[in-house]
Formats: structure tokens, sequence, C-alpha cells
DNA sequence: ACGGATGTTCGCGC
DNA sequence: CGCGCGAACATCCG
């Protein structure tokens, strides 16, 4: 599920989770999420050690434990991280498992198998490649109007393809995307080099208070989040509404194929 | 039963 | 090099 907001939902539950304990085991079934050797890493270094830091770079999770153990964790597109109390029936799909000294699990959970883990050492995760390669993180870095139009100035693409490009922003994905152009009021087939400075900045108020409305709806707890729960209550102001009437103007919502991926917009409030 | 789904990557072709 | 397209991955949900 997950887009920049979930994931730092997720960085935000794990560093309560694991904060101040010791890793008393690890496993994990042979998965696709592990790559070449990583699965032997990963059972071989954790154990013994303590969580220190988390971070989230765009969709990227990374973890740093004592011992300059690292491990990254990309969500793919059901991956998650659940907290599982002691002598709790664990969920399904666990991909792989953190036993603590207080008998809690931390598990990660991905019935695709679309997400990854890796161990790396810790004082390099942050210098990793794909790390490096993310654009600015809008609650890190925060965007630059001018960066980004200057940017999106270079692209043909449709803004909403250029917008969920990893390298321009960091961690936008369909739903964020599609709620943001909505926001800003801009059509997401426009060409990414159509946009005026003026749109820009409203595509980057947009993209912010976006991210911020889905934050808040997830809470602050371990308490669970309408985004899975209960469609009619999602924080969630057209994605996966085509059909519905605009929740500005009252014109029903439509939808197109960018990208491989749907964009619900509403044609009056979004027009080209 | 069928179609679509919050992501990434790779190969192919223009 | 930029870009678009389709496929692949494996499962769930309406």
């Amino acid at each position: 599920m997950p887009e920049l907001p979930e994931v730092e939902f997720a960085a935000r539950a794990l560093r309560r989770w694991l904060e101040g304990r010791r890793v008393a085991s690890a496993q994990a079934p042979p998965s696709r999420i592990f790559r070449g050797s990583e699965r032997e890493a990963f059972l071989r270094r954790l154990p013994g050690t303590r969580l220190t830091w988390v971070e989230r770079r765009g969709k990227i999770l990374l973890l740093g434990f004592t011992e300059n153990v690292g491990v990254l964790s990309h969500l793919g597109m059901t991956g998650k991280w659940i907290r599982v109390p002691k002598g709790a029936p664990p969920p399904s799909h666990v991909r792989a498992s953190l036993e603590l000294d207080d008998g809690e699990k931390v598990v990660y959970r991905d019935p695709r198998l679309f997400g990854r883990l890796a161990v790396h050492p810790a004082d390099a995760l942050l210098d990793l490649p794909e790390v490096r390669a993310l654009g600015p993180d809008p609650l890190v870095d925060g965007i630059d109007p001018e960066a980004l139009h200057a940017r999106l100035a270079r692209s043909g693409r449709p803004v909403k393809v250029a917008i969920m490009d990893q390298g321009v922003i960091a961690g936008i994905g369909n739903i964020q995307a599609t709620e943001a152009l909505f926001r800003a009021g801009l059509h997401p087939a426009r060409p990414a080099s159509s946009l005026t400075l003026a749109e820009a900045r409203r595509l980057v108020d947009a993209i912010r208070a976006s991210i911020e409305d889905t934050l808040v709806a997830q809470g602050d707890g371990d308490s669970i989040v309408y985004v899975e729960e209960d469609r009619s209550q999602d924080p969630f102001r057209i994605y996966g509404r085509a059909g519905t009437p605009c929740p500005r103007c009252g014109t029903p919502l439509e939808k197109l194929e960018l990208g491989g991926r749907t964009s619900v917009f509403c044609p009056r409030c979004q027009p080209l």
C-alpha cells in the first residue's frame, strides 16, 4: 500500500516498536524480496543488534542497527511491517520477521512479493545509488517550486507521469499524483513542459497538502487506517472515484490511462 | 468470473 | 538519449 505517507507511517511505527529492544532472532523463508545473498545476510547480521535510527527517503525505508548493520526496505505494492504481540497468530504471507527480546515480533508481510529487503553497512545506506538517484523528498527536503518548474520544463511527458518519476520527486505514486493534480487544478495529461511557474507553485502546495491529509488520516498510533479499512471514508478526494460527482463542481469524474496507470480527473476543474 | 490494484524493472521499438 | 508500451511479478477484492 505504499506511497510516501504510508512509508512514513511505517517508519514511525518501526521506531516505536523496535526502539530500545534487542533483536533476539531473525527468520525469513526464501523469497523474491531478497536478491542474491541478501537473505543469508539478513539472517546472519540482524540477531543481537538494536535499532538505532529509522529514515525514509521517498518510498524507501532505511533502518540503522548497532554493529553498523543497515536494512533497506522497499514495500513494493503490498508490503507492510506489522507488530505481532507475544502469542498472537502471525499474519499470512510473512516474508521476514524479527523476534525481539521481549517475545514480541515485528514482521514484514508482502503477499505479492513486489517489495525488497537488503542489508548494507548502516553508515552507507544514505549513500546507496538507489537512494542518491531520488529527487527531493517532499517532507525531508521540501520541493522548491522553481527547481521543479525547471525540471518539468525539460520534459514533454504528461505532468502526472513526470511527478511519479522518483528522480523528479521522491515518494509520489498514483494516489498522491492523482490527488495533487486535482487540488492544483491541473489536467494529468498536460505536458510537463507546459506548466507555468505559477502552476508549479500550485502543484507543490497541492502535493504537500495531499500528503499531509493522508498522513493525518492514518493517525499516529498503532490504530488503523481508513485507507484499506473503509473505502467510503478514505481521505482521498477523487482517487478511485471515476464516475462519481466531482467534490468541487459536481461534474462526473473521468479517467484515462497515462504511463500504464489509471488517472482520475475532473474535466471541468482540471481542463487541458 | 473477470478485471483491476497504492510499484518497479526490463526488453523492445521508434 | 528520450519516450511509450507491454510484460512480469502473486494475491486479493469487489
